[in-house]
DNA sequence: CACTAATGTATTCACTGTAAACTTTAGAGC
DNA sequence: GCTCTAAAGTTTACAGTGAATACATTAGTG
């Protein structure tokens, strides 16, 4: 039955998916990260993982190359979801910053370093963009959908990356769907505001 | 005249300071930054700044407070010369980016850990915020001064730190003024026309 | 001038990323 | 079925790191 510990002892099989697993695993269980330790944990020697990826930059830039996926999928869901509502833009950061709550340590990872290191990690960042994108061009007709949607994904980025330093002070993650919304609603009223007094 | 390599071997008389100006510079020149390589750049034995420091996430810490004294300091001179600009927010944004850009390391440092190990550390990022929630007291009365100020701290710190990642893509040094002004600006702008149609 | 706390040094340890040389295995071609 | 080769994994080794411990030197106070 079981084909994780029969004797067949070289060709995992497949490694390379294992050691990703593993490392998020690791990474997000708060254990120290090294690639010997994801080697240990995936029962394989320390220098194996150099079979599939060169040095552990690379490890790092899959793993995060998953976790943009990851996200990706959840926005997804949220836009099929989200029948003409009102505020599609905070919809979409609500679901981008939870995540970032969920995942804490491999959102840290997928934007802690230049990605100009890996192109598959290149394009999933730039995949989550388009699809913000996508939400702004049929959400906010006549707006510049580039500006907007850079504006949009740097508010959501921004909210996620304060909270998880701590410096949203006194914002709980509960409290932090209120603040979110609040941020969004604060610089659209601005928006008001402003176009009288112009 | 030089007080440099005088015989005094013990004492360096003011260490502390010495090994947050090393660390910074060499993180800054891309110099490899490790405990050992500060303490050697310095003069010193590689324990010595244990004397000073715990560990080295302590001394990161005193740099990231350093990094966030300076940025408070460029927010200042902003503030102090904006009389009645039609943008402040913008033009506070605008000065809090270039700021990154021009420490993108130390920059990275003050952002890429939580700060609650560190009461200096957290009060000066907390100094900043508030210099943020004064200029919008000032230059959007009426507006939610504490969501407005967090909205735009995120929006500056998210363009900063996206531009820094290189996932602001086809936007070089030169062109991210505008990319800045744009954003705030389209978010103000889809303010404007979403209270036409409530 | 002696004594004590502050400051710096020497030595050592476990751990890390990675290079090099070796071994085992899977699967293609005869 | 047998051999040969490339892919996948192992062993060993090395330099660099953060840190703990024990020791040495100095600055100032009494």
């Amino acid at each position: 039955m079981s084909t994780a510990d029969s004797p067949r002892a070289h060709h995992h099989g497949n490694l390379r998916a294992a050691l990703i697993d593993a490392g998020i695993g690791m990474l997000e269980a708060g254990a120290p990260f090294s690639l010997r330790a994801v080697a240990r944990e995936v029962g394989v020697s320390q220098t194996a993982p150099y079979r599939h990826f060169p040095d552990k930059q690379r490890l790092e830039a899959a793993m995060a190359t998953r976790g943009f996926r990851d996200l990706q999928s959840r926005l997804e869901v949220v836009i099929g979801r989200q029948g003409g509502s009102r505020t599609p833009l905070a919809d979409l950061a609500l679901a981008y910053v939870r995540y970032a709550v969920g995942s804490p340590a491999l959102y840290r990872l997928m934007f802690g370093q230049p990605c100009g290191d890996d192109d598959e990690r290149l394009s999933a960042s730039a995949e989550v963009f388009g699809l913000i994108e996508q939400v702004v061009a049929s959400g906010y007709p006549g707006a510049d959908p580039h500006g907007l949607a850079t504006a949009g994904w740097a508010l959501a980025h921004g909210l996620a990356s304060l909270h998880l330093d701590g410096k949203l002070l006194g914002t709980g993650d509960a409290g932090l769907d209120a603040r979110v919304r609040g941020a969004f609603a604060a610089l659209l009223a601005a928006g008001q505001s402003a176009s009288s007094s112009s």
